[in-house]
This record gives C-alpha cells, sequence and structure tokens, in this order.
DNA sequence: GCGACAG
DNA sequence: ATCTTGTCGC
C-alpha cells in the first residue's frame, strides 16, 4: 500500500505536556455522523503488545460480509514513549501506522482495543486515529479510563450509559452473558449508536469483538 | 493533598 | 501491558 496520507500530521517526539496540548488542539477535529454501514466492507481490529522494550503492532482485517480475515499486518520496534495514562495513542500510534502501510489497502472502518471519546481530553488513541487517517474509527475498551455507570442487565445486547463529567461518553457493553462488559466509545465519524451497534454485530462468541480479539492474538502471540 | 489511572 | 497453573462452570 502507498505511504499513508495524514490529515493534521504531527511529531510524536513530544514530551507529556507537549502531547496534551496536541490532544487538545485536534479534538475539536473529532465528528460524530452515522456510520454508513453499506460501504462498511471491511474493519481492522488493531492492538499493540510489549515486550521489554519492543513494541508489536497487529493488524487484521475483516470482510464483514462473511468474518473472513482476508488481511494481517505486524510491526514491531523499540519502545518510544512511556505508558502514561491519558496519552496512550503517543506510544501506539507510531508502531500502528508502519503496520497499518503494509496492508493491501486500509480497512473502511477502524476497531480499537482502547478508548475514544471516553478520555479525559475526549482525545482517547480511537479518536486520534480516526482524525489523522479521517476514516470511521472506535473504541472498545476492557477496562474504564474515565466515567461510571449504573446498572447492567444480564443479556447479551444489554448497555449502561458511561458518563463522565456529566456528559454521556461512552457505553458500557455486555457482549456475552454473565461476562464483564466492555466499553464502547467513539473514535472518528461514526455515532455511538453505530458504533455499539457494530461492536454487538462482531461479538461472536466471545467477550471481545472479533478484530479486537483476534488483533490481540496476532500480536501478544505473533500468529492466529 | 489523596486517589484513579485505556494498554 | 506483563508475570503465569490450575480450576470452576456451561
Amino acid at each position: 500500500m502507498p505511504a499513508l496520507h495524514l490529515h493534521h500530521a504531527h511529531s510524536w517526539e513530544v514530551s507529556p505536556r507537549d502531547a496534551i496540548a496536541i490532544q487538545k488542539r485536534l479534538a475539536p477535529l473529532v465528528r460524530e455522523e452515522p456510520l454508513d454501514f453499506d460501504a462498511l466492507d471491511t474493519v481492522g481490529g488493531l492492538d499493540v503488545s510489549v515486550r521489554g522494550d519492543q513494541v508489536r503492532a497487529a493488524i487484521v482485517v475483516l470482510r464483514l460480509a462473511d468474518l473472513v480475515v482476508i488481511d494481517q499486518a505486524i510491526w514491531e520496534g523499540p519502545v518510544a514513549f512511556p505508558y502514561v495514562p491519558g496519552l496512550l495513542s503517543f506510544r501506539e500510534i507510531p508502531a500502528v501506522i508502519p503496520a497499518l502501510e503494509q496492508l493491501r489497502a486500509l480497512p473502511d472502518g477502524l476497531m480499537l482495543d482502547a478508548q475514544g471519546y471516553a478520555h479525559p481530553r475526549r482525545f482517547g488513541l480511537a479518536c486520534h486515529l480516526g482524525v489523522l487517517l479521517d476514516r470511521p474509527a472506535l473504541g472498545v475498551a476492557k477496562t474504564i479510563l474515565v466515567g461510571r455507570h449504573g446498572a447492567l442487565a444480564e443479556p447479551k445486547g444489554s448497555t449502561a450509559d458511561l458518563v463522565h463529567h456529566g456528559e454521556v461518553v461512552g457505553q458500557a457493553l455486555r457482549t456475552r452473558e454473565g461476562v464483564k462488559p466492555v466499553f464502547v466509545s467513539i473514535g472518528h465519524r461514526v455515532t455511538l449508536a453505530d458504533a455499539v451497534a457494530l461492536t454487538l454485530r462482531l461479538a461472536l462468541r466471545y467477550k471481545l469483538p472479533e478484530p479486537t480479539r483476534l488483533a490481540h492474538r496476532l500480536s501478544y502471540k505473533g500468529a492466529l
């Protein structure tokens, strides 16, 4: 695939303070809009694992029609930014970009194993990558970064608003009965309702939806 | 100042 | 995230 062209590109060699300034500058660019499911042929799951001083980004692209894996990629390199709650994108995106460039084509939608809008500055990893690629993106996190939610019913598909500072920033979604929920939030160019619908549709028999689940296996184990 | 804190 | 075996339950 040709070199990736990023919108609003910026340096990744920044201090935590500069990183926060960049997030505040780009956060207003996030757009919440309906997802055109008819134009969504492929969805890419992305995940990053860390081993010592090495990071490994993995991407698995699924065809929505039959959920068949049609492409995948891995990129490994040195850790360049520490894990700082709220600044995860500066640790993972530098590894995700080169992995994306190995794909035959960019997937129509991106599903991240992280938060999107449910972030202290409303600009989590899913928002950041979505804005840079100007593509639909959503975050499906395993645990909460910010916000709280009320009781969640037991059946698969049950939801509860994730609220932070009085604002609904995401939704707790039960993707499997009897299992802790995942936390869905918009990344870019998608509505929260559509993000939840897509996540539920891609959650087959595990807590995590297929794109993210497979990407996690690929980055952690090195193979599917 | 204290506690929380995606991966 | 990562370190790690067995074990409870559908």
